[in-house]
DNA sequence: GATGAATGAGGGTTCATTCAT
DNA sequence: TATGAATGAACCCTCATTCAT
């Protein structure tokens, strides 16, 4: 979304108006994966036309070939760039000292603002439908993201457990189900948002009071 | 490997063995079928080639027409009448008066032997994945499937809450959360299984667990 | 389905009612042919199915090379044998000896009550339309049809021209002028009848009015 | 024969010699349309293979998509436009004050030197052959060219009545008449030109003087 | 003979990729 | 660098023909 070296400096030129020319790449570069996010989203990888891409992105057919080498680099593009910037915002919870609570909490405000409420919850779908058949982005996201992810919250889940905030001793070890509500909510709009839309923030409060509830009223 | 040469056997018998015309036809359908599985469950509906579909299921391309309108036709077919045989079991649990744990169980275990365990497992995923682009397979899903599970479960959480089964009311309220862990057991085994597998019956039964956690030893 | 040599040859079997074998084997050929003729004008040589033939004649498939080696067989066999049984009636013209306006008129009957007011209108037009893909049948009709009719047809305006009914002598040359009015209507209303239908008998009426036209009223 | 190697030469230049690109894509759409005419004319509609189309004109089969939608399009794109530019011409006939015979001789030599030598001859074979399967192309000819050209006529044919050139009233109510040896004559020559070729201008100007006979030299 | 399920070559159409401008 | 016309391999679907029953 901004321009990456900036050379230059000086003039301004091209059709762009005040960008000069590497400027003006970048913007088209920027241009053509978002348009490309657009319709992988829409329709998948093999479904999606460059065509498309293209028209979308205002620039022209062959324009694409030269930011990305093939169909497949743009799409594998696309898919490593969406998740990797909220890993380390998750990492970073593991060092703060507040109630679990609040770090779910926290969890929940971040999944629902940068995931459902943009295109990267898209990107989820793409990954569950496409990553079969791309390896490299199952393997990609296993070791950037989710392996991370997941090491971050055990760390999390252990100190809970340690602190007596959380009894259950198997949430640490699988720390995959404090997120598999989440997931639900990303797959169940996508399928059936139009029949029976599902709030997310509801189910998700709930799922935390379900892994929180104490042995308060005894 | 195919026609042209087979100079059949004992006379008596076609290459089918012992089966009549109408049995033959009845099993290459289930080869297409089950050729056809494989084959979208390996690649989804727009990457896979029927020429393959054909090739696996060992006969020619233009049989495939004899027993499909087209390929989506085909698609459809496998996705909608894998899951709905489960629909009943499901439902038919609301009838039963057992404790919720020992209904709970018996859904694990359905699921595992009945989902994890088989290729409607991929199914799962196929929905996921093409769902968005087949609406019709989304409405049909969400209709047949999705709903009329979610309404038993409902019935069987509501049931649990007042016996003082399950302290969360909120289950009841989205059963989506009883599920949530089944689908991710699904999505992260397509996709890391081969990093780390998931052992899908612990994270169940913990999931159980956590649902039924009884104010017991204080 | 039934025996397998019936030698005898008295008894009525069979599905037909009343015919034996080789009747019915007769039967079915003209149903195929009948079927053929309305599939074939309907839809020229290359976009007819034979399994459309088939149904229409309400026969399998197959049977329909029992008696022709190939769709070209059958579409040769057709667009041969209908119109070769009228040559012989218009050479017969030859040897009669009447007035021209009366043997005029006889063609003009002719040509309405066989041609127009039968599937042959639609032979001339497979003819026209298939001839130069299908060598044979232009060839065919040349030798068998149009060269002899031109040929009765030359000596009978040859006489006219001799007795005075006609003056002119290029008609005796060129006998395709007298077709030509007849042809034209086969064609028109097999393009254009539903916008504007042509009276088939008043425009031959007026054709040989005018190759007709006396001297008379002076 | 196609890409690949051409290594360009004089550098200025492409392959189309001084052209830019739109003058190139332009002659390539000439270049598909008049091979697709000489496909369509051997074979038909249902016989011609783009592969063929595509072949003949010089370029790739996906050419031909750049500039008609699908195979019917093309297809109609020629039926339509060859003969349209002609009816004008018949039409100004209308308004020339000169004797109907030197009309009549300008129609022949219009129809011979236009149609009769040029690929139009097989245009009209095309329409007869495929009109009753492209309803939309017999309606077309119907209401741009035949009807004005009969309409034409008709004025032409009144005229020449009512100046006494002519003594059939007959023709100016069917100037299907007046073309119908013009028609004869394309479609013998398709069919029979090898076995017995006529000579077209003698038939017509035959015809010509039939439909003139005065009765003069009493 | 009669059947019709099965075959597989063939053709229309699409679309990722290239390259002359 | 950007363009978009051109390419041609690939794929869905059709249908003439075959052959086991």
């Amino acid at each position: 979304m901004s321009g990456k070296l900036r050379k230059s400096g000086t003039a301004s030129a091209g059709r762009g108006g005040g960008k000069d020319r590497a400027a003006q790449s970048a913007a088209r570069r920027e241009a053509i994966l978002k348009a490309a996010l657009a319709e992988f989203s829409a329709g998948g990888f093999a479904a999606t036309r460059l065509d498309d891409v293209a028209r979308r992105a205002g620039v022209a057919k062959g324009t694409i070939y030269l930011h990305f080498a093939d169909k497949e680099a743009l799409f594998q593009e696309i898919v490593r760039s969406m998740l990797t910037p909220l890993v380390g915002h998750l990492e970073n919870l593991r060092n703060i000292d507040v109630p679990f609570r609040a770090i779910a909490e926290q969890i929940v405000n971040l999944f629902v603002s940068e995931v459902l409420e943009t295109d990267r919850k898209n990107i989820i779908r793409l990954i569950v439908a496409e990553g079969p058949r791309f390896p490299k982005i199952a393997e990609f996201h296993y070791r950037e993201v989710v392996s991370r992810v997941m090491a971050a919250m055990q760390v999390i889940l252990q100190r809970a457990v340690e602190r007596g905030e959380i009894r259950h001793k198997a949430l640490a070890q699988f720390p995959q189900l404090l997120f598999a509500p989440a997931l639900m909510t990303v797959i169940w709009n996508s399928l059936f948002e139009q029949f029976s839309p599902l709030d997310a923030r509801a189910v998700l409060r709930a799922h935390i009071d379900i892994l929180l509830s104490e042995r308060t009223k005894p």
